[in-house]
DNA sequence: AGCACGCCGACT
DNA sequence: GTCGGCGTGCTC
């Protein structure tokens, strides 16, 4: 046996721990890489996972201490796994524990089994012989469950409960007496035979040709870029793919982003396959997140479809990786320690383990079209719309020319009447939840601030109440200004007034609103998207979240209220999320067999993005951003990483920065330090923001640099007097 | 990160 | 006279 071990532990520390073996005892299974251990770690006691095994330490003998207990005795994170987190820990700057402690579910960090069991009971031998001389007389309960017990094979707590109620208290009598006694015993699950399936819809030419061109790279690496306009049926391509994917035996990852991952979405899945999937999404209870895992683990699951994290779960013999929607921003995670993309790992992970990787979207972001462009990924085009259905026609309304009302125009209005009195459905675009964003003092001109945030409070009418968007502060509405007495006003709109405006205007139409307000929990969504797909509603107002998934065929007319937020922003990604929403949510019109229209309402009709985007579409928008991207050489033609803080006082903060940055008063050939600034929003939650940017054309000096400065940085005195966190490749800047 | 140890203010 | 503030140091 090796004389040490090297665990991983859930700490901040960037270095693994040496253990001894632990002293041989019958309850512990042999130490093996992937193994998780409980170690003893200063006066805790830890769980831990072993990365190494080896013949020497370089920690002095006298101070190594055994591992107290072997949790596993087979890999809990296999080889496989293990390359990924590596590679994630070592490119996303982060102490490995901590990467590997977020791929794994919090129960099996507590120590939970990796394999599912329950709880068999069994009659013990002296319990079968006490039953054979008529024991127990005066308890009929304990007797026939004894004699029950006796009969058969051990029996779960399920078949008990069916045949003997409230059986829990005589077993608790027997088990006294030694009568019987249960165990855990891991479910060993038939392999299922396929059940019968649903036959999906013929394909298209430009399907066909998708499916058959990702089918002949099963087997190998190879990134496809699935590059499809809404209602064009990608879902279809990567149906077709898991179907041959799972009929030759392997299994499929498919990733979708937070909010795509509908009971819609999972029941397409489902209806298609008769085979076992194991669902990850972030609304799990820890248990159901085991189960979960579990399926996948044991490979009972042929399907493991989820959400970012999934992108780490226990796949066997993977077969093909899928990300849907892969310019979405949530498959970044921006907080909190580890900052990683699952769809940047979902690639690395399909070249490490050898099968292809389907990135899909209606709008590819400009770091995947660069990759095209660049020919490492392979560009696969959806371009027509499914049965006879039409492109919908966008026009910009020109705001600084239109009476309004409460936001909306009155072209806008016109059109909501016409398309209603012509059956169809109408959505109503505005990424502003609340009823209103400014509460207004018209004598003072008090206005509602957060008291910890530099932000104004939102005024949400119908709860009573002006809530914080960014800090979550939640305070009565005021009557009065607080200051001097007079009258409030709402100023401006959310999605709450333009449902009111609306309901006022169209009296009679019933109208949905779809926003995180509306959706609390489980369910929620459904509910609206049902009343919507009834028709017993016609028009739709919501933010972002009208932009993922739910096709209405009926839907003839998007309105997008604002499309000038994004327009001047310093942030260089900005114009890519907007033509990414206006395309997205453009393609909510028109997917039945009816001409879709789209307004979208402007005060610069003339600006060059939106001018773009009419006349060339995504692809034009696309051409021209990454041009500009180039010019300025901003990502993909640079890497990026920042390194941000949080304190109490805005001069604690960028003090870290600033020393951060002396450490290096010149920085290497080829990387740049830029900074430190205040964040854009510089108090939030009551801490002061602020980050320090670090740039270079090329990815190996980037990572090459980091790996040298950050220890330095972490030693600094500084950094115990902040919240600092690396963030690799950032999506927001300011 | 935890969790200790270690020295200086307001309370039973 | 103690309870407790968070500065500093360590974890195989």
């Amino acid at each position: 046996m090796p004389k040490v071990f090297r665990v991983a532990l859930d700490t901040p520390l960037r270095r693994l721990f040496d253990y001894l073996p632990p002293a041989p005892d019958q309850t512990t299974f042999p130490p093996v890489v992937g193994a998780r251990v409980r170690v003893p770690f200063g006066r805790q006691r830890l769980i831990g996972l072993i990365l190494e095994a080896a013949d020497s330490s370089e920690v002095p003998a006298g101070r190594l201490k055994p591992i107290l207990e072997v949790l596993d005795g087979t890999p809990v994170v296999d080889a496989g796994a293990l390359a990924l987190l590596g590679w994630a820990a070592q490119y996303y700057h982060h102490p490995i524990g901590e990467v590997l402690s977020s791929a794994l579910p919090k129960a099996l960090r507590m120590g939970a089994s990796a394999a599912a069991s329950e709880e068999r009971w069994f009659a013990t031998a002296a319990g079968v012989a006490a039953r054979a001389h008529g024991e127990p007389r005066r308890a009929p309960r304990q007797r026939a469950l004894l004699e029950f017990l006796s009969a058969g094979t051990a029996a779960t707590a399920a078949t008990l409960d069916e045949h003997h109620g409230s059986w829990r208290e005589a077993a608790r009598a027997l088990t006294a007496r030694g009568w019987i006694a249960s165990a855990a015993v891991a479910i060993e699950r038939s392999a299922e035979p396929h059940a019968a399936r649903a036959t999906g819809p013929e394909l298209f030419a430009e399907q066909h040709t998708a499916v058959e061109a990702i089918g002949e790279s099963l087997g190998g690496f190879r990134a496809f870029v699935l590059h499809g306009i809404t209602g064009s049926g990608k879902t279809e391509v990567y149906l077709r793919l898991v179907e041959r994917v799972v009929d030759a035996g392997h299994r499929a990852l498919v990733l979708v982003p937070e909010i795509g991952l509908t009971p819609q979405l999972v029941g397409r899945f489902r209806e298609r396959f008769g085979v076992p999937m194991a669902v990850l999404h972030s609304a799990l209870t820890d248990s159901e997140r085991l189960g979960a895992w579990r399926e996948a683990f044991s490979g009972h699951a042929r399907i493991v479809l989820g959400t970012r994290s999934a992108v780490f779960a226990p796949v066997p013999d993977l077969g093909l990786i899928v990300v849907d929607e892969e310019h979405d921003s949530s498959f970044k995670q921006h907080e909190g320690g580890f900052r990683y993309s699952a769809r940047d790992l979902a690639v690395v992970r399909a070249q490490q383990t050898g099968v292809p990787v389907i990135l899909g979207s209606a709008t590819p972001s400009l770091e995947t079209l660069h990759n095209v462009d660049a020919g490492r990924y392979t560009h696969l085009r959806l371009q027509r719309r499914a049965a006879h259905a039409q492109p919908p026609r966008l026009i910009l309304l020109d705001l600084r020319k239109s009476a309004m009302q409460a936001g909306i125009s009155m072209q806008a209005m016109l059109a909501i009447e016409r398309h209603l009195a012509q059956d169809g459905q109408v959505l109503v675009f505005l990424n502003r939840r609340g009823y209103a964003p400014t509460l207004l003092c018209t004598a003072c001109g008090w206005i509602a601030p957060c008291s910890e945030c530099d932000a104004r409070l939102t005024v949400h009418l119908g709860a009573g109440r002006l809530r914080c968007h960014h800090c979550g502060a939640d305070a009565p509405l005021p009557p009065r200004c607080p200051v001097c007495g007079f009258a409030v006003k709402a100023v401006g709109q959310g999605t709450e007034r333009v449902e009111e405006i609306l309901g006022e205007r169209f009296a009679g139409v019933a109208i949905a609103r779809l926003d995180r307000d509306v959706v609390r929990k489980r369910g929620d969504m459904e509910a609206v998207v049902r009343r919507m797909a009834s028709g017993e509603a016609r028009i739709l107002v919501g933010t972002q979240m009208v932009t993922k998934g739910h096709d209405f065929p009926n839907m003839t007319l998007v309105v997008v209220l604002n499309a000038d937020q994004g327009l001047f922003s310093t942030d260089f990604r900005a114009p890519e999320r907007l033509a990414q929403t206006i395309v997205q949510v453009a393609g909510r019109a028109g997917r039945g067999s009816r001409a879709g229209e789209v307004l979208i309402q402007t005060e610069f009709p003339d600006h060059p993005l939106l001018q773009n985007l009419l006349a060339a579409g995504y692809d034009g928008f696309a051409h021209v951003a990454l041009e500009e991207r180039s010019l300025a050489s901003w990502p993909p033609f640079s890497r990026l990483a920042a390194l941000r803080d949080s304190a109490k006082t805005r001069e604690a903060a960028l003090a870290f920065l600033s020393e951060a940055r002396g450490l290096v008063p010149r920085p290497p050939r080829g990387v740049r330090l830029l900074g430190p600034v205040p964040a854009a929003m510089a108090k939030r939650a009551g801490r002061y923001h602020a980050q320090l940017l670090i740039e270079s054309t090329q990815r190996a000096r980037l990572h090459g640099f980091l790996d040298a400065w950050l220890p330095e940085v972490e030693g600094l005195r500084s950094a115990r007097a902040v919240r600092w966190s690396l963030d690799v490749d950032p999506l927001e800047l300011f």
